[in-house]
DNA sequence: GCGACAG
DNA sequence: ATCTTGTCGC
């Protein structure tokens, strides 16, 4: 039986534990995060890509498996992710000095997203960036690439809304840990390379689902 | 009470 | 998220 109450409490006490200042310096390497699921959902994957920037050449990735713990509830990502996000990172060698963690930031009911959970979890900066919202006022942005909106909760900013590339579906983007406001928005500017996600995410998505596209890409890569 | 709801 | 080829649109 899974306790969601708890869950939420234990939740909004980490959430104060966030950072949402820059405590870094301009990133050497940055890595990408994502999770993708098998057997049904049985096993739970996670991967994770070290890049160094601002060349982008992928130095390591490291993917984790291990058996899925709790079922997708709506705000208890991180509780689920987490665990295989952790197992992943214990095998990366190269830690790097920010992260691209697919999903919410602190634009979370609780502002404690699967990005500021995870941020936490390894005491390094973090960005959440989520290919849809979770929570806050989605608000229309112009067509033109670059665009961006506030993403606003309850009379507060808690993300941006931007608009990666023409005639895609905008990105969600917010602070996970040690990261600004502005820091976010800079640094997936700084990472977009002419694709809807930027570098680290679009990487770490690609790794993630298996994909045998990426795998194929990766040999030319590296 | 009703609708919304990251991956 | 995942099951999955071709296909319509810019």
């Amino acid at each position: 039986m899974i306790n969601t109450q708890q869950l939420r409490q234990e939740q909004t006490e980490k959430a104060q534990q966030i950072i949402l200042t820059d405590q870094f310096t301009a990133p050497t390497y940055i890595a990408g995060a994502d999770v993708g699921f098998e057997d049904g959902g049985a096993v739970t994957r996670a991967a994770i890509v070290i890049m160094h920037y601002p060349s982008f050449d992928i130095l390591e990735y490291q993917i984790a498996r291990i058996p899925t713990t709790l079922p997708y509830i709506p705000g208890l990502l991180s509780f689920r992710e987490c665990p295989a996000l952790m197992a992943a990172w214990q095998l990366i060698k190269q830690k790097p000095s920010l992260i691209f963690v697919d999903g919410q930031g602190i634009a979370h009911p609780r502002r404690l997203g699967v990005a500021s959970h995870f941020g936490l979890l390894v005491d390094t900066p973090t960005i959440g960036v989520a290919k849809s919202r979770l929570c806050g006022i989605d608000k229309s942005v112009n067509e033109e690439m670059g665009s961006k909106e506030p993403l606003m909760d309850k009379n507060e900013q808690i993300g941006w809304i931007y608009r990666s590339k023409k005639k895609c579906k905008p990105l969600y983007i917010s602070p996970g840990h040690k990261v600004s406001m502005e820091g976010t928005l800079q640094w997936v500017e700084l990472c977009m390379k002419g694709y809807r996600l930027p570098e680290p995410t679009r990487w770490a998505d690609g790794i993630a689902s298996n994909r045998r596209l990426f795998e194929q890409l990766n040999k030319n890569k590296l």
